[in-house]
DNA sequence: AGGTTGACCTGTCAGC
DNA sequence: TGCTGACAGGTCAACC
């Protein structure tokens, strides 16, 4: 999915629903990427005290620990005041609470939900400390990404997806970032020039703030807690466009293959 | 140490 | 209609 805009946006819906409630029950299904480390019993009576986002985790603050929900390729989380049925052969994590159901749905299951005794655990640490500064948050400034991306050869949409520079650009904003600054996917990341950074720079957050403010991008399953698709897709200018006229120029967008992701551009714009 | 590749798992869609 | 292969939002571990 799930891409920073999609988690954000899903972290705003479920927040209200959840604070201030207990857990009366976990439910656990299929395997997840890694497993929860914990007894499901053991979070039963906890209360959630906070709820979160890190790049593209999903943190729930307990009386005593951390859970961290990641939403994979193919997750999403609904959430409901009534009791919404059997579970589906894809809800691989349930968390029922004083007033509410929260569901985990992930056909690939490449998803995961996490429990971790502080944010300073190893089995935090592991998940989240790595992770580069968020990019809507005051610590990502131009200067601190021209630093960044002065120590990296790599090509530039790789660097962006690696998230250990900035977190919580996916494949689509980072081609939709590149697009907007004009700066071709391949190019190393040392070899941008500083005026060119800064563009890119604002062209990240300009791109996330937007994708917030439609609802995320909603390419394939994506759906909000309420069930409704983002409107993101409208909007894109270069990803699965690859043939079609360039916006700006009308040349045909391109499609190449980095890292084993799609990387869609147009080679008239993006030098 | 940084860069690159493979693996995880399953649904959907295009093409034959 | 049915089968096969390509492809899909992420990220870690294991290599060079």
């Amino acid at each position: 999915m799930p891409e920073l805009p999609e988690v954000e946006v899903t972290k705003q819906s479920l927040s209200p629903m959840l604070l201030g409630t207990t857990i009366s029950g976990v439910h656990v299904g299929k395997p997840l990427r890694w497993p929860l480390g914990v007894d499901p019993k053991t979070l039963v009576g906890q209360t959630i005290v906070g709820v979160r986002r890190r790049g593209k985790y999903l943190l729930f603050d307990l009386d005593a620990g951390l859970l961290l929900l990641h939403l994979g390729m193919s997750g999403s989380v609904s959430v409901s005041q009534q009791w919404p049925g059997p579970l589906g052969p894809y809800d691989h994590f349930e968390l029922q609470t004083t007033s509410c159901w929260m569901r985990l749905n992930d056909p690939r299951r490449f998803g995961a939900a996490v429990f971790a005794p502080s944010e300073n655990s190893p089995q935090a640490h592991k998940l989240l400390g790595h992770l580069g500064v968020e990019p809507l948050e005051a610590g990502f400034t131009s200067d601190y990404f021209a630093a960044g991306l002065a120590k990296r050869a790599g090509a530039i949409k790789q660097v962006l997806l690696g998230g250990d520079v900035v977190v919580g650009v996916g494949n689509i904003y980072a081609s939709e970032a590149l697009f907007m600054a004009g700066i071709r996917p391949t190019r190393g990341a040392k070899r941008i020039g500083r005026v060119r950074i800064n563009k890119l720079h604002q062209a990240i957050q300009t791109v996330l703030v937007r994708a917030i403010a439609l609802g995320g991008s909603s390419l394939r399953d994506f759906k909000h807690t309420n069930g409704e698709h983002g409107l993101f897709q409208a909007n894109s200018q270069v990803y699965g466009r690859e043939g079609q006229a360039c916006t700006q120029c009308q040349a045909p967008i391109k499609r190449i293959v980095q890292g084993q992701r799609a990387t869609y551009f147009c080679a008239t714009c993006q030098r």
